[in-house]
DNA sequence: TTAAAAGAATGATAATTATCATATAATTTT
DNA sequence: AAAATTATATGATAATTATCATTCTTTTAA
């Protein structure tokens, strides 16, 4: 079992904080986990009983509404930890955390973190910024899809998910979702985003080939998001 | 100046978690300040270097988008926290809060509060708990607007203003919005929330008298917003 | 490798929601 | 109290978005 002291969640997440005994503890007490694309690392409702720290892979949060259609809140890549908030508040989560491509992903137990909260100050201000960072996204968000169109979010979210997940060599988007998952995204039909990356396409602003999707005029299409 | 003890922001926020002498150094601190109703206590962008503690009435928090609608994210009323977010990120406002009636505010500089989370545990952990409990709104708010109908959202919300702001002895709900307001919060023209507004009365499931709503049938309207 | 299933694309149409115009009511100002 | 301003209401219409049906494509499984 490794030492965590090389993890990429350690480096990019409150974890910073964590001085080389305080990694030996999680070290001893985590416990690891491989998750396949398109598995569930915990599901709306469940009691979550510590963190995750996403090692590798990408994740979608996500909740099912009363028609049936999934919206996806938050994604979650590499270096992030999954599942404070729930443990903070001491709720059953509120939303879906479903792997959008093969993840390592290693668990801590609630106690654990909640020891360093109270002893370790600069830990508890960096959960707390996350989570405040969290909250204005989230209100962001909020904002974007009561008042702009579906067009304009669906630019926002391209340019989104470039910025945050990267391309591949051969320029398409890094990050594999499907057309409903983009749905879920931007709070649409499938049919009406399919039927916009199709306008997209024919306009040049993107160009489509298979289930790649890839940038052409970013300038332009950030001028449709505003 | 009086000594916060028997302050309803004591009772009902963070701050309960605060000893008597603690109290007493924010009661030195501390300045007060009466906001009357259509005025602003800090607006978007604005450095707010410290916290406001709502001592009387209600208000808004919104943002301001592209097309010059004004999106209300969340109202707070007496005996909440305010600015607790941008505090924490150490960024500045990222909504307006606007009074809806008259207030009473006290503001607490940043450095007290700051001591405050570093000194005294249970303090940190319920700030985190409100931040906390201010995402999962979100989200939810989020999920609602995203896969709700307009119709759906207007029932919501007039349940939701008559849950946590009350009624007037006439029966009507206590909070005053504008048919504006109330279309910024459910992410709406305001047209189509004042047609809507109309069908509910003809429906005869709430009535209208000038500015006054009452809601007359609740069952119905909870099963309209599902 | 082929059959079956799932995902993506497109057309036709309906439903929802926004916009613009205008009328009426309420509130504020003079 | 009258005039002016603002808020509310409603009609007509346009734009946006959802839904259902169908076809085509890709992926998965037999």
């Amino acid at each position: 079992m490794s030492k965590c002291e090389q993890c990429i969640v350690r480096e990019l997440s409150s974890l910073k904080a964590l001085n080389k005994d305080e990694l030996l503890r999680i070290a001893e007490c985590k416990t690891s986990r491989t998750i396949k694309k398109g598995e569930p690392i915990f599901e709306e409702g469940d009691v979550v009983n510590g963190v995750y720290c996403i090692t590798s892979g990408i994740c979608k949060m996500s909740k099912l509404s009363a028609n049936g259609k999934d919206q996806i809140v938050k994604l979650i890549k590499a270096g992030e930890l999954l599942g404070q908030r729930s443990m903070i508040s001491d709720e059953p989560a509120n939303l879906s955390a479903v792997a959008l491509e093969d993840m390592e992903v290693c668990f801590i137990p609630k106690t654990e973190i909640l020891t360093f909260f109270d002893t370790n100050n600069q830990f508890s201000m960096n959960l707390m910024k996350t989570i405040c960072g969290d909250l204005k996204e989230t209100s962001d968000h909020l904002v974007s899809i009561s008042q702009k169109t579906v067009k304009e979010r669906l630019a926002e979210t391209l340019i989104y998910l470039q910025d945050n997940f990267g391309k591949n060599p051969d320029g398409s988007l890094h990050i594999q979702l499907s057309r409903e998952e983009l749905a879920g995204m931007i709070g649409t039909a499938t049919e009406s985003c399919i039927r916009l990356l199709s306008d997209f396409n024919k306009l040049g602003l993107i160009e489509l080939s298979g289930k790649k999707i890839i940038l052409k005029d970013i300038a332009k299409l950030k001028r449709i998001a505003d």
